[in-house]
DNA sequence: TAAGTGCCGGAC
DNA sequence: AAACGTCCGGCACTTA
């Protein structure tokens, strides 16, 4: 990374902009108590400024710039950011603006009530929420369209070239403000407004847990990664033996994304910090990256390393997670009165559907039926057809299907559940809809997916509205599970999807997790309210 | 040599 | 008629 001050960077600014940069970010200098500069897994608080820097480059080095960046933001609140980037955003000579993650600066230069740069925020946002779609590798396209559509213009070349995970955005100040002067009544025409402001409520919540990060106990966490690569050594690939070839790429597979974790991402602190992005996906989950610590493997693929994960001296972790909130969240949309029904009766969905499988009552279900059964209820409710099912049952649940059986099982879940046969029929008719025309749908709180005329995704079209309206009633849980956790002394420090983890002092653990179990229960309540909503969550001294 | 892309496998 | 989805990251390969 190139770090230079105020007027290197500046000069660099000039240089590199005859070379056409993809990218320029701007940075903050940013010294942590000791004196040195902060690195991205250090604690940011109590950080000093030490002045503006400017890094300059192409990808990777802006990555690092808005890194920091972001830190600062976190660490000084008294910082005048508005009169920092002054200069660089309405004057010359700086030849382009960037802000990578500019959703994020909105919500946190907001809250500062930093008024100029906030309109950044509002193209990240409604690039996602107007639900265009986007590949993680090529996000800059859904970007690009809605300036075409906006301005009726294509931007000069090279102002708009982006490629990163989190939508980000490069472009000339002027025409930046002209589409953001355009994107608010769009927002706003399309129902997102509030959704939007959700979003930006939710933001500083966001901020503080990639702040506070997790305690890792990194030493463990080394042992665990020598082990795999001793063992990995040992394996004779060319033995011919069974399995071996199988598990040298299990091994292979965690070393090369894992090994260096400890090192890389683990601060002074002992506290490891990802990045969070809450408006990175289609569906309204949060994806995470840098380290992506919702892809750390469970016990069954990386047995201890979950358990790495730890509680800070004298404090407990609440882990708390929603149970079956796909099936419930179905339920409710689809609308099935039969899955309601079952989840209102505090009965097993899973002993309903082996019920009707087997032909007889729920009590006499035993645990291998109950199995299936549930292999069934996930396969099949999101479009899944007998033959992949058969393959899935085997793979996931290590069932032995034919493809007989597959279709037997398919249709006693379609008669189990006869309102999700009608949503799956439904959605069946929007996709022969969608070869000729445009088609949305929508989460409960607005959100948007649309597939363009030919581009109609049968699953997809199932799959979002239901895992974006379960992640809408897990942001409003976060939001407010934030002020009620620092009432007692506690923190939010990851969420994965469904699962929530919090920090609480140990002789408030009990009470923190009445907080997260009824703060969770009744956010979700808000937007999910035909079945009950059922959230199981534990005191624990480490993860996994 | 760096960037772009397909495939795969980890999570939920 | 049939169709499980959402992510991130490593590796292998092609392209410019």
């Amino acid at each position: 990374m190139q770090v230079a001050e105020v007027e290197r960077g500046r000069a660099a600014i000039a240089g590199i902009a005859q070379r056409r940069p993809k990218a320029l970010g701007v940075a903050l200098d940013v010294r942590g108590r000791d004196g040195a500069r902060l690195r991205s897994g250090d604690d940011p608080r109590g950080a000093q400024l030490e002045g503006l820097a400017i890094a300059v480059g192409l990808d990777g080095d802006r990555d690092d710039a808005v890194l920091l960046l972001e830190r600062a933001l976190l660490c000084d609140p008294a910082l005048d950011l508005g009169g920092l980037l002054a200069p660089l955003w309405q004057g010359q000579p700086a030849p382009y603006l960037v802000f990578a993650d500019a959703h994020r600066a909105l919500g946190v230069l907001a809250a500062r009530g930093v008024s100029a740069p906030t309109r950044f925020g509002c193209a990240t946002a409604a690039s996602t929420l107007l639900g265009e779609g986007a590949d993680r590798r090529r996000d800059h396209r859904p970007i690009d369209r809605s300036v075409r559509e906006l301005l009726g213009r294509e931007l000069p070349d090279g102002l708009l070239t982006v490629s990163s995970t989190s939508v980000r955005l490069a472009c000339e100040a002027e025409a930046l403000l002209e589409l953001l002067r355009a994107m608010t009544p769009m927002l706003r025409d399309r129902g997102l407004a509030r959704v939007y402001s959700f979003e930006c409520s939710l933001i500083p919540a966001v901020v503080a847990m990639e702040a506070v990060g997790i305690r890792v106990d990194a030493p463990r966490f080394e042992r665990i990664a020598s082990g795999w690569v001793r063992e990995r050594a040992e394996l004779d690939v060319d033995a011919e033996v069974e399995g071996v070839v199988e598990r040298a790429a299990r091994l292979d597979k965690l070393i090369s994304t894992y090994r260096y974790w400890a090192r890389d991402y683990v601060g002074q602190d002992q506290r490891m910090r990802c990045r969070l992005h809450p408006l990175a996906a289609d569906s309204g989950r949060f994806s995470c990256s840098e380290p992506n610590l919702q892809q750390v493997p469970a016990e069954h693929t990386a047995p201890g390393l979950r358990a790495c994960f730890v509680a800070a001296p004298e404090h407990k972790l609440i882990i708390a997670d929603y149970a079956q909130i796909e099936l419930r969240v179905a339920a409710h949309l689809a609308p099935c009165e039969a899955m309601r029904a079952v989840f209102r009766a505090g009965r097993d969905p899973h002993r309903a559907t082996a019920a009707n499988l087997a032909g007889k009552p729920e009590h006499e279900i035993d645990s291998h039926e109950r199995k299936l059964a549930k292999a069934v209820n996930f396969g099949f409710l999101f479009g899944m057809g007998a033959r992949r099912f058969a393959q899935y049952a085997r793979d996931s649940y290590g069932l032995e299907l034919d493809e007989r059986e597959a279709a037997a099982a398919r249709e006693a879940f379609f008669r189990t559940f006869p309102g999700i046969a009608a949503w799956h029929r439904r959605i069946g008719a929007m996709s022969r809809a969608g070869e000729r025309e445009d088609i949305t749908v929508v989460t409960a709180m607005g959100r948007r997916r649309t597939f363009l005329a030919g581009h109609f995704s049968f699953n997809t079209a199932l799959n979002i509205p239901v895992q974006g309206t379960a992640a809408e009633g897990f942001k409003i849980a976060m939001l407010k599970l934030e002020p009620a956790l620092a009432q007692i002394g506690g923190r939010g420090v990851l969420v994965v999807h469904d699962e929530y983890i919090a920090e609480v002092p140990a002789a408030q653990a009990e009470r923190g997790r009445e907080i997260v179990e009824q703060v969770m229960i009744a956010a979700m309540a808000e937007l999910v309210d035909s079945v009950p909503i059922v959230v199981e969550a534990e005191i624990a001294d480490h993860w996994g």
